[in-house]
RNA sequence: GCGGAGAUGGCGGAACGGCAGACGCACCUGGCUUAGACCCAGGUUAUUGAGAGUUCGAAUCUCUCUCUCCGUACCA
C-alpha cells in the first residue's frame, strides 16, 4: 500500500488533540522530566528549516523519555514583546498586539506541521496581562529587596531601613554602590526624597543615570547586543552615547553566586567561559595615589600592584570626575577639547579607533606611593568610566596599551619585571622576576602581588578588592511594546510599587507609537494613563528579557491567577532538566533568568539554585548563498560576468539571487539558464539594462543555449540573501516524519551544517521501506511466527544502539541504525509481529504519525506513544565466533575467524602454527603477539 | 588581541586507543520500463589539515604549526 503521508498526518493530528494526547498533570507516582525549547519570538517572517531543528530534537528526547515512564513537561510558548513588532507598527499602523496575534497564529500553524508534542493547553505568551502581572510582581520584589553580603542572599529592604533607623549604615553589609557614612540620627533628619536616593543605591531594581546607546533614529536605547559595528542591527541607524535616567537590575551582587554555579551545571564549555567571561571576575588592589597641590586622592584598581614601581603616569577617563578638579588653568583648553571630542565621538568611532592613541595631560601631578616619583595625570579614551574606578596607574613597561601611550607622548617607561626566563610569555603574562622594586626585587611576579597587596593594606593606601566587567542591567526601554514598569512617582519624583493586588498596570491602547522627540516612550503622550490617584505612572518599558527570565516557572502551572505558580508544581517539576537552543541566547537571556532564578530562591520561592540544569546548543542550519559577481567599473556600467569568467585582479561585488532562479542549486556550479536569467532580472529591475556575460564568454539575450555561473557559498539562511527554505513545502512534499528524520539526520546536533534538500531522498526512502515491510502488496501482512534468532538480533542490536545514541543526544548515528536495521529486515522479508512491534515503539519518538499508524493497523488501541520504550535483550546480542583482523606491526593484513570462547593461548598457538604466518611476516623474527580479547591480534615483528 | 569549537572521499557525516570512511547524498554499470521517475542488483571515492612524540597499535592521547567557523573586545 501505498505510504500517504498527508492523510495519515491529518488523522492522528486531529486524533491527538481530540484526545489530549500530550497534556500532562502533576503525577507524583511518576518521576518528572522538564524539557524545554528557547522561548520564541514569533517574527513576521515565519518558521524556516533552521528553527526547528532543536525543537524536534527536544521533542524525540521527550517523547523517549515519557515511553521511558517519566512523566514529561514539555511546553510552548511566545516572548511576544519586542521592537520589531513595534517598528511594524511604526511603519504601517498596525497595532502590535494584531500583528503579534497574527504571527504566534502562523508560528503555531507551522510547528503544528512538524508534530511535536507540546501541551498546548499550557502555552504562554509574555504580551497577555495574565502573564506579565506575574512579571511586574517580580520586578516590585527586586525593587523591595537589597542583597545582604553576610548573609548571602536578598533581604527585604525594611530590615535594612530597620537597621538605618537604629545604627546608621556604619556596620551595614548590605551590596551597594553608596560610599558615604551615615549615623542613625543623620539618617532621621534625611529628607523623605534623600532616604528615597539612600535607598535606591541598594535595592536591587533601582535608578540611575547612565549612559546608553541611544538611536535616534529607532528613538530608543538599544542593549549591547543590539548594536551591530556602531549600528544598530535593526534598520542600520547610527547609534550614540546619551545620559538618561533609567532602571537597572543589581545583577552585580550575584556575580559571584553567577559565576560558582557554572560550576553544578551541565552545559557546553563554550558556553560557560562566555558566561565566566562576561562576568569577568578578577582579583586586585584599589589603591589610592595623592595629587599634588590638592586634597584629593586618585584610586585606582589594578590586578598588578607588582608593577607599581613601574608606574610612571596616571589616565583619567575623560569623563572622571576629578579632572576638572586637578586640570591646571594652561592646560585647560586642551583637556575640555578633548573631553567634548570623546563626547561626541559615537559609539563606533570609539570602537574602530582601537588602534589610535589619544589623550590630553590635565597639567596636574600625582605621587607614586612607593617611588615617590612624579606622575604627569592624562585622560584618555582607552580608560572607561564604568569599569573599575575609572582610574589607572599607567605601567608602560608590561601593559601594551599604556606602553603606547608612554611611547606616543614621550612619557618615562621603567622595566620592572625581568622576563628573560620566560622568552614566549606576551606583556600581559603574569611570569617574570621583579627588578627596579625595591621592596620586592628578585621575587616571582605572583609572590610580589601578594606580597604588595600586604604592603598595600598595611600602609592604609588601599585595600584588595574583587572587580567585575559585569555591569548592572540596563532595565528601561522607551517604548510601547513591553511590560509597564509597576511604578508610580510622588510629586517630589519619590518613586513606589504597586501592590500585587493592584496589578497588572495594564499597557494602554494607542496606536501612536512613535516615540516622543526628547526620547519618552510613547506612554508619556497617554495623560489619562500616566496620571493617576497614587501619582505619575512610570512611562519606560522593560525589555524582551524581562519577560523570557521566569517563563520556564509559569508552564509548571500557566492558569495559576493568584500566584506565578503554585508551590506543589514549583516543588513538583523544580527545574528545567533539558534546554535546547542556540547559543545567541548566552549572556543576555541565560544570565538574566539565571538571575531572577536565584533571587526567587533566596526569597523562598522556588526550589532549586540553577534554573536549567542541562543544556545542549544547537548548531544553525545554515543555506546556500547563491550570487552573481557583477564587475566594479570606474564609470557607471553594470557588467555581470559569469563565475567561472572573472579575472584575477578585478574587483566584483557579489548581488545574491533568489535560489528559486537557480539550476542544480546547492552544487558547485549551479548556474542561471537563459530562464532563470529572466526571472532575475523581472526580479530585479535595476539591473535590466546591465551588459551580462555568460560561461562560455557571449552576451546574454534573452534566450537560447545560455548559461551564467553562480558563486555559490556556504551561509546563513535568511531573508537577506533570499535562501530560505519553509519547512512547510518540504512537510507538504515529502511529510512531517521524513523532515524530522531529515533535520536529525544532517550531523551532530551541536554542529552548523548546510541544508541541501536533495539529501531528504535517503531518508524518505528509509521510512518508506520500513513502511514496506508491514504489507504484502496492497494488503497489510505481518506473521505471528517465531522470529528466528538472526531476526531477534538485528531487533536488539538496533534498540541498544538506538537507546544509547539518544541518551548521547546523537540522533544521525540513531537514525543510521534503524536505515541498517531496516534494510537488513528487508533482506530477510522479515514481517514478524515479534521484531516488528518493538520496532514501532523504537521508532516512535522520532516519526511520531507513520508509527502512530502501523501501530493501530497492528491491532492497538492506545496510542503508540504511550506505549513502553523497547529493552535489549543481551542473550540475543551474544556472538558464536568472531572474525579477528589479523595485523602485523598494526598494520591489517587479513581476517581470521575464533570461536567467541577462545582464550588468548589458543589463539597465539593457532596463530604462530598457522601456515600463512611466514606469508605475513616476511619471515622476519616474531618479538610477540598482542591478543585484545573479541577485538584484534597483532604481530610483532622485526 | 583574547576565548571557544573544528579540520576525515565529490558532499553531509560514522568510527570504547584496535578492520578508517558506517549510514545517506552524488556519480557509474546492469536489470525493470515505450521512455523517464520509482524500484532492484552491483560498482567508484584514501598521506584522516601539516609535523613531531607516547604506544605493539593513533582519526582518537600529548606538543608545535597552519587554516576555518563562532563568540568577545581598549576590562587596567
Amino acid at each position: 500500500m501505498k505510504y500517504d503521508y498527508s492523510a495519515i498526518e491529518a488523522r492522528w493530528k486531529e486524533q491527538w488533540i481530540e484526545s489530549d494526547l500530550y497534556k500532562v498533570e502533576i503525577d507524583q507516582s511518576k518521576p518528572k522530566f522538564y524539557v524545554l525549547d528557547m522561548f520564541p519570538y514569533p517574527s513576521g517572517a515565519g518558521l524556516h528549516v533552521g528553527h526547528p531543528l532543536g525543537y524536534i530534537a527536544s521533542d524525540i528526547y521527550s517523547r523517549y523519555k515519557r515511553q521511558k515512564g517519566f512523566n514529561v513537561l514539555h511546553p510552548m510558548g511566545f516572548d511576544a514583546f519586542g521592537l520589531p513588532a513595534e517598528e511594524y507598527a511604526i511603519a504601517t499602523g498596525v497595532h502590535p498586539a494584531d500583528s503579534t496575534e497574527k504571527n504566534i497564529e502562523r508560528y503555531k500553524q507551522q510547528l503544528g506541521n512538524i508534530g511535536f508534542s507540546f501541551d498546548w493547553s499550557r502555552e504562554v505568551r509574555t504580551c497577555e496581562p495574565e502573564y506579565y502581572k506575574w512579571t511586574q510582581w517580580i520586578f516590585t520584589l527586586l525593587y523591595s529587596h537589597y542583597y545582604d553580603t553576610k548573609a548571602n542572599k536578598a533581604m527585604s529592604i525594611s530590615e535594612l531601613i530597620t537597621e538605618f533607623e537604629e545604627k546608621g549604615n556604619k556596620e551595614c553589609t548590605a551590596f551597594t554602590s553608596y560610599k558615604e557614612n551615615f549615623s542613625a540620627k543623620q539618617w532621621a533628619a534625611y529628607s523623605e526624597k534623600e532616604k528615597s536616593d539612600i535607598l535606591s543605591s541598594y535595592r536591587l531594581a533601582y535608578r540611575k543615570i547612565g549612559y546608553v546607546n541611544w538611536c535616534e533614529a529607532l528613538g530608543t536605547v538599544l542593549a549591547n547586543d543590539q548594536i551591530k559595528d556602531g549600528l544598530s542591527e535593526r534598520g542600520g541607524h547610527p547609534v550614540e552615547r546619551k545620559a538618561m535616567t533609567q532602571w537597572y537590575l543589581r545583577t552585580t551582587a550575584y556575580a559571584d553566586r553567577l559565576l560558582y554555579g557554572l560550576d553544578n551545571i551541565e552545559w557546553s564549555t563554550s558556553l560557560k567561559t562566555i558566561q565566566e567571561n562576561w562576568i569577568g571576575r578578577s582579583k586586585g588592589a584599589a589603591v589610592h595615589f595623592s595629587v599634588e597641590g590638592h586634597e584629593h586622592n586618585i584610586e585606582i584598581y589594578t590586578t598588578r600592584p607588582d608593577t607599581i614601581y613601574g608606574a610612571t603616569f596616571m589616565v583619567l577617563a575623560p569623563e572622571h570626575p576629578l579632572v576638572k578638579d586637578i586640570m591646571t588653568s594652561d592646560q585647560s583648553d586642551q583637556v575640555k577639547n578633548y573631553q567634548s571630542l570623546s563626547k561626541q565621538k559615537s559609539e563606533r568611532e570609539r570602537q574602530s579607533n582601537v588602534k589610535e592613541v589619544t589623550g590630553a595631560f590635565t597639567g596636574a601631578y600625582a605621587t607614586n606611593p612607593f617611588t615617590k616619583k612624579k606622575m604627569p595625570i592624562w585622560i584618555s579614551d582607552y580608560v572607561l568610566m564604568d569599569y573599575g574606578t575609572g582610574a589607572i596607574m599607567a605601567v608602560p613597561s608590561d601593559d601594551e596599551r599604556d606602553n603606547a601611550f608612554a611611547e606616543k607622548f614621550g612619557l618615562e617607561i621603567v622595566q620592572v619585571v625581568d622576563k628573560s626566563d620566560y622568552p614566549n610569555a606576551g606583556m600581559h603574562d603574569k611570569v617574570g622576576k621583579i627588578i627596579n622594586s625595591e621592596l620586592i626585587n628578585g621575587l616571582e611576579v605572583k609572590e610580589a602581588i601578594s606580597k604588595m597587596c600586604t604592603e598595600i593594606e598595611s600602609r592604609g593606601l588601599g585595600q584588595i578588592k574583587v572587580n567585575y566587567k559585569m555591569r548592572d542591567a540596563n532595565f528601561s526601554r522607551q517604548r510601547y511594546w513591553g511590560e509597564p514598569f509597576p511604578i508610580v512617582f510622588n510629586e517630589e519624583d519619590i518613586p513606589d510599587s504597586i501592590a500585587l493586588d493592584q496589578l497588572p498596570v495594564q499597557l494602554p491602547k494607542t496606536d501612536d507609537f512613535k516615540p516622543t522627540s526628547d526620547g519618552q516612550s510613547p506612554l508619556s503622550r497617554i495623560a489619562d494613563w500616566v496620571d493617576t490617584e497614587a501619582g505619575t505612572r512610570e512611562t519606560d518599558t522593560m525589555p524582551a528579557v524581562a519577560g523570557s527570565s521566569w517563563y520556564f516557572l509559569r508552564y509548571m502551572d500557566p492558569h495559576n491567577s493568584e500566584q506565578f505558580a503554585s508551590e506543589e508544581s514549583l516543588k513538583y517539576w523544580e527545574s528545567v532538566d533539558l534546554y535546547v537552543g542556540g547559543s545567541e541566547h548566552a549572556v543576555a537571556h541565560l544570565l538574566y533568568a539565571r538571575f531572577w532564578h536565584k533571587f526567587l530562591y533566596d526569597l523562598g520561592y522556588v526550589y532549586s539554585k540553577e534554573p536549567f540544569k542541562k543544556l545542549i546548543n544547537q548548531g544553525m542550519i545554515q543555506g546556500v548563498i547563491e550570487s552573481l559577481p557583477l564587475e566594479k567599473n570606474s564609470d557607471d556600467t553594470l557588467t555581470f560576468v559569469s563565475y567561472d569568467k572573472i579575472e584575477e585582479g578585478k574587483e566584483y561585488a557579489y548581488i545574491p539571487t533568489h535560489i528559486d532562479y537557480v539550476s542544480d542549486y546547492g552544487s558547485n556550479d549551479s548556474y542561471l539558464s537563459a530562464d532563470g536569467m529572466s526571472k532575475f532580472l523581472d526580479w530585479r529591475p535595476d539591473y535590466k539594462n546591465a551588459k551580462i556575460i555568460g560561461s562560455d564568454g557571449s552576451a546574454y539575450n534573452g534566450s537560447g543555449d545560455f548559461k551564467f555561473v553562480t558563486k555559490s557559498e556556504v551561509g546563513k539562511m535568511s531573508k537577506r540573501y533570499y535562501n530560505v527554505v519553509n519547512p512547510d513545502d518540504v512537510v507538504a512534499e515529502y511529510g512531517a516524519d521524513t523532515f524530522r528524520l531529515y533535520e536529525m539526520f544532517l550531523g551532530p546536533i551541536e554542529q552548523s551544517k548546510p541544508w541541501d534538500t536533495k539529501g531528504i531522498e535517503g531518508v524518505s526512502k528509509f521510512i518508506r521501506k520500513f513502511w514496506g515491510l508491514f504489507f504484502e502488496g496492497d494488503n497489510f501482512s505481518v506473521s505471528e511466527e517465531e522470529p528466528t534468532k538472526e531476526e531477534y538480533k538485528i531487533l536488539h542490536q538496533t534498540i541498544k544502539k538506538v537507546d544509547g545514541d539518544i541518551e548521547r543526544f546523537s540522533f544521525n548515528t540513531a537514525i543510521s541504525s534503524f536505515m541498517i536495521c531496516v534494510n537488513e529486515l528487508k533482506k530477510l522479508k522479515c514481517n514478524k509481529r515479534k521484531i516488528l512491534e518493538p520496532l514501532i515503539t523504537l521508532l516512535a519518538p522520532f516519526a511520531p504519525f507513520t508509527t502512530e499508524e502501523l501501530w493501530q493497523l497492528m491491532g492497538n488501541n492506545e496510542s503508540v506513544h504511550l506505549s513502553d520504550y523497547p529493552i535489549s535483550d543481551e542473550q540475543y546480542l551474544v556472538e558464536d565466533s568472531i572474525e579477528y583482523p589479523v595485523c602485523i606491526n598494526g598494520k591489517k593484513k587479513t581476517l581470521k575467524s575464533f570461536p567467541a570462547d577462545a582464550s588468548k593461548d589458543d589463539i597465539e598457538a593457532e596463530i604462530r602454527s598457522s601456515e600463512e604466518l611466514s606469508k605475513w611476516t616476511n619471515d622476519k623474527n616474531i618479538l610477540k603477539i598482542i591478543i585484545v580479547p573479541k577485538r584484534m591480534i597483532n604481530i610483532v615483528v622485526k
